[in-house]
DNA sequence: CAAAATAAGTAATATAAGATACAGCGCCCC
DNA sequence: GGGGCGCTGTATCTTATATTACTTATTTTG
């Protein structure tokens, strides 16, 4: 069973002519990255003419080489998606408990791979400036997640909604929503409707929108102001919220930080409530 | 000091129009992929018009589109060939962002650590035997992952009920429990006085109790059949509920996995609903 | 509220890329 | 040593890609 174009090259790199391969040599010396290059510079690289990478990559079985650069490109992103578990322990059968968390681990890593404390900062910045009002959302399955961010942010600053409940209840929120408003949404796959809806209707009344989101983006991506990508897949018949959720805390915390001064102040009235 | 492209992105992607910031976003989705790619795919998966590509690219401080995508390459040529600079965004050590990961990865192997196989195992086959009625709660932080829970559980199989609001209204609820019920409770710092009185009733009329707690044991501990003590410590000034939070999703996976015959039918059922 | 400035998209253009046809060369077998 | 076959490179053509110019929409500012 040949799974990578890897493989396939070093199975029939036997049964090649002397330019071809020489230009299989050059690819594998640096896989992919020369395949992805243009022919030009393949041939440059592999001291050989354009039509000698073409008759390679024919060989190869692509019927052109825009086909082949994608059958790289569409490999190389299935290895970046889950770096270590292509690495460890592919067998490793046991229970069904390892390969959950090591995917896990794999989402937090790769999650946070693409985020950058600037982004975070920035985003902390927003939610900790309170010049206007805070709204959380979510959909079926991350709802929760809203409501988790709501709890804290609630207790350190005032002004902070978890919007609960039917569409049309939430809905009529939107007269209280403004430009110096933010609103929270978290959605994954399968994207809400209801959810785009709204965010399109507050984007229109100049809301600010953060949105938690997979990889794949909700369709909501088009009206938000930030977008954090979490990777989602899990061996389960389910997505994993997982990564958003330690963005959430790791959000949650950074915000904390700057409005150290004042929440403090107001952490301890709140005591004083109780 | 800017090293990646990724980075020059995100340390300007507050200073763009929105089109542009769209391209941004959906390049930093899943990096670097989208920039390999053509300027047409690459418009039309950020969904803008070329031209805006191109801009992006120019704002970039890149000459043309060949340019950039070279730079890009050059990039994922460095990470290719040493592997473990890749597990971590170099730039980002030092920043708050690393050290609150960190921390959430060691608290999960941790956690996974000291909970073994046979554990879940056992207590997805509770879950997943249908012999009474589910029900599931949480404290002030934590109810959110009782929701969460609940959320998935209730797709795949009945009487499955989180209980929510106050605590006049679930101490009602115990009325309906009984020897054949699980109660899933999530309890963490500061326990909360509430979930203890109600966790001993509850334990009192022969509900067995599935405990979600810290490292330090709710005090509900006494009275649980299953206890899963999660690693809560991050550098914040909140605990994390991160590993519990990956704990549940496990089970959730277990059980689902266990009911996938009835499951599945269930969920047809449901889909046929809407 | 009006005018200016800035963005975004459409359509046309120029350029660079991949594909093809053909000729030369070397190699192997007879 | 001669004839045939196969591999490789040069030059040309075609395709499609990036780029630019221009128009329309949107936002900002006085």
């Amino acid at each position: 069973m040949i799974s990578s174009i890897a493989e396939l090259i070093s199975d029939r790199i036997g049964a090649m002519p002397a330019g071809e391969r020489r230009a299989a040599q050059t690819l594998i010396a640096n896989y992919p990255l020369t395949g992805l290059k243009t022919v030009a510079e393949f041939s440059a690289a592999a001291g050989v003419s354009s039509p000698t990478i073409l008759r390679f990559v024919a060989r190869l079985g692509f019927q052109n080489y825009p086909e082949f650069q994608s059958a790289l490109q569409d490999e190389l992103a299935a290895q970046l998606q889950s770096p270590v578990s292509r690495t460890l322990n592919p067998g490793s059968t046991g229970g069904a408990v390892s390969p959950m968390l090591e995917a896990t681990l794999d989402n937090l890593r790769e999650t946070f791979r693409h985020l950058t404390d600037k982004q975070l900062a920035d985003i902390a910045a927003r939610l900790a400036e309170r010049r206007g009002k805070t709204f959380l959302i979510g959909g079926r399955f991350t709802d929760p997640l809203a409501r988790y961010m709501a709890a804290h942010l609630a207790i350190i600053q005032p002004d902070v909604y978890h919007l609960a409940g039917q569409e049309s209840i939430w809905r009529d929120r939107l007269i209280d929503m403004g430009k110096r408003d933010i609103l929270v949404i978290f959605d994954i796959r399968r994207y809400q409707e209801s959810l785009v809806r709204f965010a399109e209707k507050a984007h229109q009344r100049g809301v600010q929108i953060i949105l938690f989101t997979d990889q794949w983006l909700s369709p909501i991506a088009r009206f938000a102001r930030h977008v954090i990508a979490g990777r989602t897949a899990v061996p389960s018949a389910w997505d994993s919220s997982a990564a958003l959720f330690v963005v959430a805390e790791t959000l949650i915390g950074a915000v904390t930080r700057q409005l150290e001064a004042a929440g403090a102040k107001r952490i301890r009235e709140l005591e004083n409530l109780r």
